[in-house]
RNA sequence: GGACCCGUAGCUCAACUGGAUAGAGCACUCGCCUUCUAAGCGAGAUGUUGCAGGUUCAAGUCCUGCCGGGUCCA
C-alpha cells in the first residue's frame, strides 16, 4: 500500500483514458512520469510532472496537456483538487481520509510496513567486509561492514532475494607470512623462544603480524598438537599451520562481526576456488572468446618505476569492456594475479545465479572498479551487472581532536574498541549517516551526546517518547485496549490538524523511501528520513505543551485520544521499521 | 602523467537519480516547562551550488575543459 504509486496509477489511467478518447496521441512513453511530494508543501500533497514529460512527444504545450489530465482527474477517488502550476506541474490534494487510512495500514503491517515487491525476488549477491584473514577488523572495516549489511537488509525489504557474502583472501603470500608468525608464537608458547626473540625477529622483518592476537591461536595450537611442529621442517608445517591460522583468524573476524550484529550467509575461500581449478577454467573460457592474449603493457605514464621492464604477459582485453588498459592475468612467476582469481570468483557468483552483484570496497580499491566490471561483463556475456560501492575513510575524533592512528605504534583502533567505547547500535547508525562515497567523521564524544545534533539519540528519543505516552495511557484511559490491532480501528478522522496530517504524509512516504533507497543502493537515505520523521514527532509533541487540546492523552475524549495514540504508534512502528533495516534496536526508554 | 571519488550557507551535511523560490543541524539572537521525558519545540539571517562553456521546457544533478582536495596506478 503505497499512496504515491496509487496516485501515479490514477494519473496514468487518466492519460490512457484521454488517449482512448483521442485527446492525446497513442504510443506515449509513460515511464518518466512521477508522483512525488512537492518540495514546498504549499503546492499540495502530491505533484506530477506528467504534462511536461508528455508535452514534447505529444507536440503540445505542457499546460494544454495538463488541462486534459486535470479534467479527468477531478473526479478520481480520493482526489480533492488538481491544479496546474509553474511550467506544467499538476498539484494534487488528497482527501484527508487517504492519509488517515495509512495509519491503520501501518498498525496492521507492523515493522513489515514498507516491504515492497520492487525486487521481484531477483537474486542479488552483496559481498562485503572480505578482509584478509590476518588479524582483527579495524575501524576501516567497520564502515564497509555496516554499510554492506544495511544495504543487504534494505534490498531484502524491497523484495530482492539477497545473499550476504564474504570472500576469504586465503591464497596470497600474506597467509604464508601469517603461518610463519604463528609458528614463532607457537614456539614462544612452548617456551622455545622468548618474547624478546619475537620482538627482535619482528624488528628485523623476519616475521610479520606482530600483534598479540596470534598468541591465543598459538596456545590453542600447542594444546592441540603439543610439540609436534617444534623441530619439523617448514615444508611439513606450513600448510597445516596456515590453515590453523586462517581458521583462527576467521573465527575472530566472525566474532567481531557478530558483535556488530552481522552474520553473513556464505564465506567463499579463494584457495578453494584456485584448488578446484576454477581460475583456470574461467581464464580458459575467456581465452575461447578471444579475450585473452599475450602482450606487453605500456609503462605507467609519468610514474616510471625503477624496475620497469617491458615484458610479454597474459593480458585480458579489459579495454573492450570500458577499462582504460588491458589487465594482466598472470604474474611474472606464472601464478595468477589477484584480478584473475577475482574474475573466477565473480564467475562463480554468476554461475550460482547472481546476475546482480554488489561489492562493497574500501576507498583504496577505487582504481580496481573498472577492470572488475569489465571482467564481469566478459565472463557473463554481458548478462551480469556489478555495482561497486566504495566506502570512503572514517576519520576518528575525540571531542573534535583527531585520534592518531598508526599500525606501527599499535595505536590503531579495532572494531572491537569502537564497539566497546560507544556500543553496537551507535556504531551502526553513525556509519550510515553519510553517503558511502563521502568521508565520514566519527567523534567518540559527539556520537554519545544527548542532543539534537546526534541523530542516533534524536531518533531514539522520539521512539522512547512514544512509549512514554503509552505508559501513561493505561492510567489516563482505563479500560481501553491499547494493542496495535485495537488502535488500527481508531477513528482517525479525529486527527485532522495540519501537524497531524503532515506526520501522516511522512509516514505514508516510508514505502517510497525504501524503494528509492533500494534502487540507488543508498541506505543513508533512511537515516535522513528517520531524522525528519523524529523531528515531526517532537514538533507534534510540543504542540501539546503549548495547547492542552493538542495533547495526545485527553481523559475526557477517549476517541480522540485513541486516534492520536494510533497516529504516534504508527510513527514508532516506522521508526522501528527503519532501525530494523539498520540493525539497530529501537529503545523504549532513555537512560 | 593517467584513472576514480569529492567540491553546496561561517562549520558539518541533505536535496527523493533532470523539476517549481537549493534545504536541515551546529554556531548567533529572541521566545516557550503547574499537566504525556525542555535530552525537546518555535521564530529570525545566511548562497555566483569551485570556475567557464554545452545539452533542453527545466541543470547542484547529464556532457566537455579547467581549478582545488582525497584515493589509487604490473
Amino acid at each position: 500500500m503505497n499512496v504515491f504509486t496509487l496516485v501515479r496509477n490514477q494519473v496514468v489511467e487518466a492519460i490512457e483514458a484521454e488517449v482512448a478518447a483521442g485527446g492525446l496521441p497513442a504510443d506515449l512513453k509513460l515511464d518518466a512520469i512521477t508522483a512525488e511530494p512537492p518540495r514546498d508543501a504549499s503546492h499540495g500533497d502530491i505533484s506530477t510532472n506528467a504534462a511536461m514529460v508528455l508535452a514534447k512527444p505529444a507536440q503540445m504545450k505542457p499546460r494544454d496537456v495538463a488541462e486534459k489530465i486535470v479534467a479527468r482527474l477531478a473526479d478520481a477517488d480520493g482526489i480533492v483538487s488538481a491544479d496546474i502550476a509553474g511550467p506544467g506541474f499538476i498539484n494534487l490534494r488528497l482527501e484527508p481520509s487517504v492519509w488517515q487510512g495509512v495509519v491503520s495500514d501501518v498498525l496492521k503491517a507492523g515493522v513489515a510496513y514498507g516491504d515492497s515487491d520492487l525486487g521481484q525476488d531477483v537474486p542479488v549477491n552483496v559481498e562485503y567486509v572480505s578482509a584478509n584473514p590476518t588479524g582483527p577488523l579495524h575501524v576501516g572495516h567497520a564502515r564497509g561492514a555496516v554499510f554492506g549489511d544495511a544495504l543487504a537488509a534494505l534490498l531484502a525489504k524491497a523484495g530482492y532475494a539477497v545473499t550476504k557474502e564474504f570472500y576469504v583472501n586465503d591464497a596470497g603470500a600474506q597467509v604464508d607470512s601469517l603461518a610463519r608468525a604463528l609458528h614463532f608464537r607457537y614456539l614462544e608458547a612452548l617456551g622455545k623462544k622468548s618474547a624478546a626473540d619475537f620482538t627482535a625477529a619482528a624488528a628485523a622483518g623476519e616475521v610479520e603480524y606482530a600483534g598479540d592476537y596470534l598468541k591465543d591461536a598459538a596456545s590453542a595450537l600447542s594444546k592441540r598438537d603439543g610439540e609436534k611442529w617444534v623441530d619439523a621442517p617448514i615444508e611439513d608445517w606450513l600448510v597445516p599451520l596456515r590453515q590453523f591460522a586462517i581458521d583462527s583468524m576467521m573465527d575472530m573476524i566472525r566474532d567481531d562481526l557478530a558483535s556488530l550484529g552481522i552474520s553473513q550467509d556464505r564465506f567463499t575461500s579463494e584457495r578453494a576456488l584456485v584448488d578446484a581449478g576454477q581460475v583456470d577454467r574461467a581464464i580458459a573460457d575467456l581465452e575461447k572468446q578471444g579475450l585473452v592474449y599475450t602482450g606487453v603493457l605500456e609503462p605507467p605514464k609519468g610514474k616510471k618505476p625503477d624496475d620497469w621492464e617491458p615484458r610479454p604477459q597474459m593480458l585480458f582485453k579489459a579495454t573492450e569492456f570500458g577499462d582504460d588498459i588491458d589487465r594482466p592475468f598472470q604474474k611474472s612467476d606464472g601464478s595468477w594475479t589477484y584480478f584473475a582469481s577475482d574474475v573466477a570468483y565473480h564467475r562463480d557468483k554468476f554461475d550460482r545465479g547472481f546476475a546482480e552483484m554488489i561489492d562493497v570496497w574500501g576507498a583504496d580499491h577505487g582504481g580496481y572498479v573498472k577492470r572488475m566490471q569489465a571482467g564481469v561483463k566478459a565472463l557473463s556475456a554481458n548478462k551480469g551487472s556489478l555495482d561497486v560501492k566504495i566506502c570512503q575513510l572514517v576519520k576518528l575524533f575525540d571531542n573534535g581532536k583527531p585520534v592518531a592512528m598508526s599500525k606501527r605504534a599499535g595505536t590503531f583502533v579495532t572494531l572491537r574498541d569502537l564497539i566497546d567505547a560507544v556500543g553496537k547500535d551507535v556504531v551502526r547508525f553513525i556509519m550510515l549517516t553519510r553517503k558511502n562515497d563521502a568521508p565520514l567523521d566519527f567523534d567518540f564524544a559527539k556520537v554519545t551526546e544527548k542532543s539534537r545534533d546526534n541523530p542516533v539519540f534524536y531518533v531514539q528519543y522520539a521512539h522512547a517518547r512514544i512509549y512514554s505516552v503509552f505508559r501513561h495511557a493505561a492510567d489516563v484511559l482505563p479500560g481501553q485496549d491499547l494493542s496495535e490491532a485495537s488502535l488500527a480501528k481508531a477513528d482517525l478522522s479525529l486527527c485532522s490538524d495540519a501537524y497531524e496530517l503532515a506526520v501522516m504524509r511522512t509516514v505514508a512516504s516510508w514505502p517510497r523511501i525504501i524503494d528509492a533507497a533500494a534502487l540507488a543502493h543508498e541506505p543513508h537515505r533512511i537515516a535522513f528520513y528517520l531524522y525528519d520523521l523524529a523531528a515531526q514527532l517532537h514538533a507534534l509533541w510540543n504542540r501539546g505543551n503549548e495547547d492542552a487540546e493538542m495533547r495526545f492523552l485527553l481523559p475526557d475524549q477517549p476517541d480522540r485520544s485513541m486516534a492520536r495514540l494510533a497516529l504516534v504508534r504508527s510513527v514508532a512502528v516506522v521508526i522501528a521499521s527503519g532501525l530494523d533495516v539498520f540493525g539497530v534496536e529501537p529503545v523504549k526508554e532513555m537512560r
